[in-house]
DNA sequence: TCGTTGTGTTATCAACGATAACTTATCGGT
DNA sequence: ACCGATAAGTTATCGTTGATAACACAACGA
């Protein structure tokens, strides 16, 4: 005999079975309100909301389920689907709203500083920061796989988002000043942004690797990255 | 009524269930004769080729699951826990086979190398080099999380492993002959691994980013990271 | 008043990781 | 030649997951 819900039409109106119902029964099963008409983009952001807290909390994107997003919210899981295709949007609309955040962070940090190179520099800390105050969103917006893809982005969009443009004005202001050789700004930016890259994501990835004071890496890195871009 | 395979006997010796049969009949079964008393290994090492295979395939770590793996290999999926505790071990396992292909081509890539500038070059060029010839197993190796962790290693074992020791002594070296600065040659080891681990990685998780010659771009940052070292 | 549409829900599926229980082949000892 | 132990597997089954089809209901406009 099976164990399963008998199936058809044994189903009365009130009948308590909750097919989807959370197994492990922790937290309440956090009852939801419909939205009303025209409001249905509620829901949307409760759920981004949902994800993101649960990436946060388990360390791991795999554990970001429809099933769990919609406990959280305290809606069915099928009503995901309402807003996005599938699980990989959902995932990868959560990056986008990382992505800007961390674009109005680099955008903040360099606010009132003159000197090209203080602002490559300040750039880079920021950023930095943000990687390693959001370690869960950082790396699913950049290291992680979802359904057979990584969250991609064209050139265009991550000059857009991610700030990259400030780090290009900042290394031509540099050699329009002299404090920095001639170069190409576009590649000197992306070598900046990917040595800044690479060390928050070993924090991130390895961190079982005990490379002391990341902040002393990063500045490290920087500096070292700078030097190489000065005149001699 | 359920559709279930009706349980608990109804089954007799040559009845065609194959319960975890290849669902979609992409390519055949694939047999395989059971290893002699004491080659109990054997199979191990296939399960780890076939996993490989399918990362390398598929592009993502998540179509390795042990019943893909099983039928590559041509075993039954509870086969696989014979040799590994669970799923993600066995991916682990794949990931400690691509550390120690890795160290073996940086090591490869110094011989008859003198100087220690030109050592750190081609060190760095011999590992995006792997990298990007093995996208999907570097991916597996530093970025990827599967069930929750991702591949960590501790700094002792990263050094063994990475051939880090290569970068260490190189720089000791260049410090020793005045090329360099003197510096910490640890952190500045650290400091351009992550150089060229963030190029590469950039390449590899944001494919659509068009920069251009990957090998250029290696160059720069190499040569960038290397001049920020340098005595001036 | 009623039907259309927005905002959901319940029931159900196939694929997945994992485990329990069973089977079969090889070996050393007699 | 036989046997019992054990290495090397297999079959059946479970609970969970992503996803879909079919249904439910409330609010608005004609």
């Amino acid at each position: 005999m099976s164990s399963r819900p008998a199936a058809t039409k044994a189903r009365a109106k009130g009948a308590n079975n909750t097919p989807d119902a959370p197994s492990t029964s922790t937290s309440p099963p956090a009852a939801r309100t419909r939205s009303k008409r025209g409001e249905g983009r509620q829901l949307r952001e409760e759920i981004l909301a949902a994800a993101e807290s649960i990436v946060v909390e388990t360390g791991t994107v795999e554990k970001v389920t429809t099933r769990a997003v919609a406990q959280r919210v305290g809606c069915s899981s099928p009503s995901i689907y309402l807003h996005f295709p599938d699980r990989a949007s959902m995932l990868f609309a959560m990056c986008e709203l990382q992505f800007s955040h961390l674009g109005e962070a680099l955008s903040n940090a360099i606010n009132g500083i003159d000197d090209p190179v203080d602002r490559l520099l300040e750039t880079g800390r920021a950023y930095a920061r943000f990687a390693l105050d959001h370690p869960q969103q950082y790396r699913t917006m950049m290291m992680d796989v979802i359904a057979g893809v990584s969250y991609d982005r064209t050139l265009e969009e991550m000059r857009a988002d991610l700030g990259f443009d400030i780090v290009v004005q900042a290394i031509t202001d540099g050699i329009a000043s002299g404090a920095l050789a001639p170069t190409e700004p576009l590649l000197a930016a992306f070598a900046i942004w990917a040595h800044v890259h690479g060390v928050v994501s070993i924090f991130i990835a390895k961190p079982h690797a005990d490379w002391g004071d990341p902040a002393d890496l990063i500045d490290f890195a920087l500096r070292q990255g700078i030097d190489g871009l000065r005149s001699r």
